[in-house]
DNA sequence: ATGACATATGTCAACGATGACATCGAATAC
DNA sequence: GTATTCGATGTCATCGTTGACATATGTCAT
């Protein structure tokens, strides 16, 4: 900026005052500095600018499980179309489903003096650490999960609900053996909430809960094993829920490679190719952009100066019914 | 800082020294500045840090078409996992192919002064502007495609190699007259190097071109429909190769809802559920996590002062036999 | 005892930008 | 014709941190 300034034959501030539109400056000088700055390919340094007195940087720190995960890949493109319309740049940082990892990258953000945080917690995280920002003013707005162990603003599926209309839409076709297939760690926020929805399900149907039908694994394979044991039972379920979309798709696996088209299925979040399956998943579909909207407008509004009450937003569920639900149950 | 090193009753300097482990302190002294730094939760401030002497900031820039596309997502997440280990943050935009959006965040990045630049280029965005940076010696590596108008770093994949080996796998179940689901625009780097290697495969097998067997959409619905055209000509293909992962799951689905099994169906790009599919998807895939790597580690390598000339990184692609490259050609 | 040297800490300036306040001439007001 | 205001620009200090250099003690060899 000097360099542009010794350009013109002005000061530093004189540049300043155009590059920023402010206070008076005449036309003349105004182009001159314009020109000069051309000239030298100049650009302002954003980190200096937002070093001046507790100013903030103009970015928000997001943290997700994992970026190839298309849910949360999405929801990472939602965030950052928001702010960018305010100015401000997405830094992001993948926990990989740690909660140390989560932990030492909010603790980079926060060092960056990130004007914001978004995170969808780890299992096992802990978000005591972050009271004394939040009480000092900074926007912290939880995504997916909720926070632990501290009260603040979040953004979470209809996870419940939605989970409980999944196993109705089962039960409505015949089934009154319906196993479940989730998440491993079972402490899982997400897993828990679709779990009661599950049971809900159940008991207003007037079915007993059996313990046997429910299984779990983390990754893909994990869940078609958990299938596959679930099939395998003496008294086995003609119809499964799959708790999200890696479950869903363990479940697919092991029924396309176990050739079982007598199952019904219905899984908890959208899978592209749902449609070109055989029979077509059936899905409670979650909408992880507007998650990721409304979220990022919470921030937002956190940073105009809102200061009301932490909240939770829930996010309503679809059920798509396509056909792998609708597999009726076998006569008894 | 300078709370703390009141709190303890040294200068800023000394509490400077003992949180970068800096020239000799006293042990006590040592203790008692860690015990402060706890004691009033201070962080350091990395803006300013990086602020000093020319510092760049300590991050990197991503630029990426979209972030909801698993292809991308995972090659963020791949440059994350080797730039972290480094003490780097990553700062990510998504483009949405467009080249002006594209230019703007790469602006942002420069003007945010960070350490070294990865672009996923848009269809139509040109590069000069970045040749003064370039001189300057800020590394600035390209990623899946190459620059327009500017010699640089770039990671691609082995794009018309493994399309003519897909396409050779179909000419070698039967097949003479294979389709192709393209991208659009067409002129897209790795549309254009796949079709030479759709090409290279038919002329090896002495094939003759028949450009009325090449179609495009550039989302899902587009290749679906492009695929349907495709199967009504007059005398249609018995094969499909299918350019990118959006053309493939188009053609899936084509294939699905009009109930043709008897059409033979090779993917550019892996999708998560193609072991489910009925047939089994066959495809080309890439190694997004790979090219990450390698485009994360010459970064690096650039940053440690390798001045060496620009250079083309080939990430070798892998042939994936499901069965829907199987499928036979009809006898005539 | 005296310099040479290491150890432990302090002082100062600088990175790039911008708020607060100052200056100076010209235009307008009375 | 003097007072007031405004327009255009400059001066200075500051944000938080760290390099370069300085100072102050203590240790040791001669």
């Amino acid at each position: 900026m000097t360099d542009v300034a010794r350009e013109v034959g002005v000061t530093a501030k004189t540049v300043s005052r155009v590059l920023n539109d402010e206070g008076p400056v005449a036309v003349e000088t105004r182009e001159r500095v314009m020109a000069a700055v051309r000239k030298l390919g100049y650009q302002p340094n954003l980190m200096a600018r937002n070093m001046r007195v507790g100013a903030r940087d103009a970015a928000i720190g997001l943290v997700i499980p994992e970026m190839g995960n298309p849910f949360f890949g999405t929801v990472a493109g939602g965030v950052e179309g928001v702010i960018r319309e305010r100015g401000l740049t997405l830094i992001v940082g993948s926990s990989s489903e740690n909660a140390e990892l989560e932990h030492s990258l909010i603790a980079t953000f926060l060092a960056r003096r990130v004007s914001a945080l978004i995170v969808v917690p780890s299992a096992g995280s802990d978000h005591r650490r972050l009271r004394a920002e939040r009480v000092a003013g900074l926007p912290i707005v939880f995504l997916d999960r909720p926070p632990v162990g501290l009260t603040a603003d979040n953004v979470v599926s209809a996870n419940r609900q939605g989970a409980q209309i999944g196993v109705a839409h089962l039960i409505a076709h015949g089934h009154r053996r319906v196993g479940f297939v989730g998440d491993l760690p079972a402490a899982l926020y997400t897993r828990r909430e679709r779990f009661q929805g599950y049971r809900d399900a159940l008991s207003l149907a007037g079915l007993p809960f059996d313990r046997a039908l429910v299984d779990s694994g983390h990754d893909q394979e994990a869940a078609a094993r958990a299938t596959l044991r679930l099939l395998a039972l003496d008294d086995p379920p003609t119809a499964l829920f799959a708790a999200n979309n890696l479950a869903s798709m363990g479940a697919v696996l092991a029924l396309s490679r176990s050739g079982r088209r007598d199952v019904a299925l219905v899984g908890f979040d959208d899978l592209p190719l749902a449609e070109a399956l055989d029979p077509p998943l059936t899905v409670v579909a979650q909408d992880p952009a507007g998650m990721a909207a409304v979220a990022a407008e919470l921030v937002l509004s956190r940073m105009d100066g809102d200061r009301s009450k932490a909240r939770r937003s829930l996010v309503p569920t679809r059920l798509i019914v396509r056909g792998s639900g609708e597999v009726p149950a076998p006569r008894t």
